[in-house]
DNA sequence: GCAAAAGTGTTTCGGATACACCCATGC
DNA sequence: GCATGGGTGTATCCGAAACACTTTTGC
């Protein structure tokens, strides 16, 4: 990063609002990839478009960089104006730069995967400017931009991560039961588990600890609810793992989703085809789900 | 991504080179972590900086984005103009965008993981305009700008994709013997491996096939040599895994190193304190060292 | 001969797998 | 009652770990 020549911007020119640099420079943005689990599916939080190119579609939350925050601050920033959420887990995963990605000229995003509690899904709710809606991430509609393909790309980073990190208990409420850990697996991986199995490794893995809340209400015999355990996971992870004002326990009701009828768009993005809908899901081994652990203890 | 107005470049202005915006736009550069081995350390390349800012200091190669490549062949084009380097993987890493990294203004860098064969190693050398040389990734000099912190993080990356993916064999020419596949496993992973089992566990993931290359010279018994099996490995990472026209096997000699004398610089940046240096190196088993099969076979 | 790295095999042990029964709740 | 999900236990088996001796080269 040095072959060229130093360039300061050489600010307010004649009119207002006018930056001149002696090379040219790309727009940066930010773009927010925001996944959210809502008890048995994988969902993806979007916002629909008010803007002029791809007005009305539909679109990942993101924004322009600025010159005074790094872009995490402007990840951060801009889920928070566009959907209400603070204090997500977010994380970089690519930079999309494809010269012609954007009709209105040079853009860069710089792509994040957040993930949301289901203690915050009612968060945008709150805010009445939102045009943000959950899908399941199975069935998108169309996106603007190339936001397909971020899409696509980051839900197999987010195998990857999971890997790498317990990231799980950052779309998990502070309390939660097993069987929710195991379908939030279940569904990133797209594969089954077998209860037991998965519930010893858990156990002798030692990332959770049992607690004495109790469920507010259950449908079938209420569960035991575990909370992460901070002393096997990484600090930085600790601050993402719950909130503190939260109700300890509730069951996924009165979820915000997408009300929209948008079947007009024609060519439908549905990643499943409908074929195999009903194929028996082979269950997988709980071998090395937790490998992460290997990357604190060294 | 889309809350500020369109922005058009409105070229041309007044004088040549000079390019207008209605917002102020980011620099944008890429710079490589160049990884190497040499047999028994690993290696990082850095060059000897000719500009202004941090003038005659070490740096990671790199160079600024232009309006018709995405930032992927921006640092393939950086890395063959300062060292001579092609073909080699590359990967997205992580942005560095904090605002006041460069002191020339607001420069983002976009930094990515380079893999560089030992085959190709002596390909800088033929490069007369270069100032590369090879360090050991253990003893590095000060480094410019903040590269010091991005190599740091650049090192704790390539550990987990080296449990993502197969890129031991990037670092590793066509032809190799077990004992420098598991050296590559050791000095990224920072650990020692019993030998048999090693062995043993690459084997019988089926990762490498044995060939009848003979090696061309060995101070002790010569090795049987592998080969990367093409069936198992994803494809994408099929054309890093090897040249087509290079020598079979070459035992590393004559390699390019750093020569000058960097101790000048008044703060060393040695990784390694010197008290540890004979600590017992504990071993470790090598269980999940091939994880990154169950990424492709699903 | 000797040092250094390469090649090979067996025993053992732990942990993952496969599998079945009972429990608590809402309806 | 009964459907649904939660909790617990065991036999088995595979694969990883631990470990030692021989072989081949350069010097």
């Amino acid at each position: 990063m040095n072959n060229q020549q130093p360039e300061q911007p050489k600010q307010p020119d004649t009119k207002p609002n006018r930056y001149v640099y002696r090379y040219p420079r790309p727009s940066v943005a930010s773009d927010c990839v925001i996944f959210g689990f809502d008890g048995s599916a994988l969902k993806l939080l979007l916002i629909e478009r008010g803007q002029k190119p791809f007005l009305g579609a539909w679109a990942l939350p993101g924004g322009f960089l600025r010159p005074d925050e790094t872009i995490e601050e402007c990840a951060a920033r801009e889920l928070r104006e566009e959907t209400n959420l603070r204090n997500v887990y977010l994380e970089q995963f690519k930079v999309y730069s494809d010269p012609d990605r954007d009709p209105r000229g040079w853009v860069l995003s710089m792509a994040f995967i957040a993930l949301v509690r289901p203690s915050d899904y009612n968060v945008i709710a709150g805010d009445d400017a939102s045009k943000a809606f959950w899908f399941k991430a199975d069935e998108l509609p169309p996106l603007a931009f190339d936001h397909h393909r971020i899409v696509c790309e980051a839900r197999e980073r987010l195998k990857e991560i999971l890997v790498l990190k317990p990231i799980a208990f950052s779309l998990l409420n502070k309390y939660f039961s097993l069987g929710e850990l195991q379908k939030v697996y279940e569904v990133i991986n797209d594969t089954t588990y077998d209860r037991r199995n998965f519930t010893r490794s858990v156990q002798e893995a030692g990332i959770v600890e049992a607690t004495d809340v109790k469920p507010q209400k259950a449908r079938n015999r209420p569960p035991r609810l575990y909370r992460a355990n901070h002393n096997l996971l990484a600090p930085d992870m600790e601050d993402f793992i719950y909130d503190s004002d939260i109700p300890p326990y509730d069951q996924y009701v009165e979820r915000v989703e997408a009300p929209r009828d948008w079947s007009l768009f024609n060519e439908s993005q549905k990643t499943e085809p409908e074929e195999l809908k009903d194929a028996p899901i082979k269950e997988s081994p709980t071998k090395g789900l937790f490998n992460f652990l290997g990357f604190f203890n060294k």
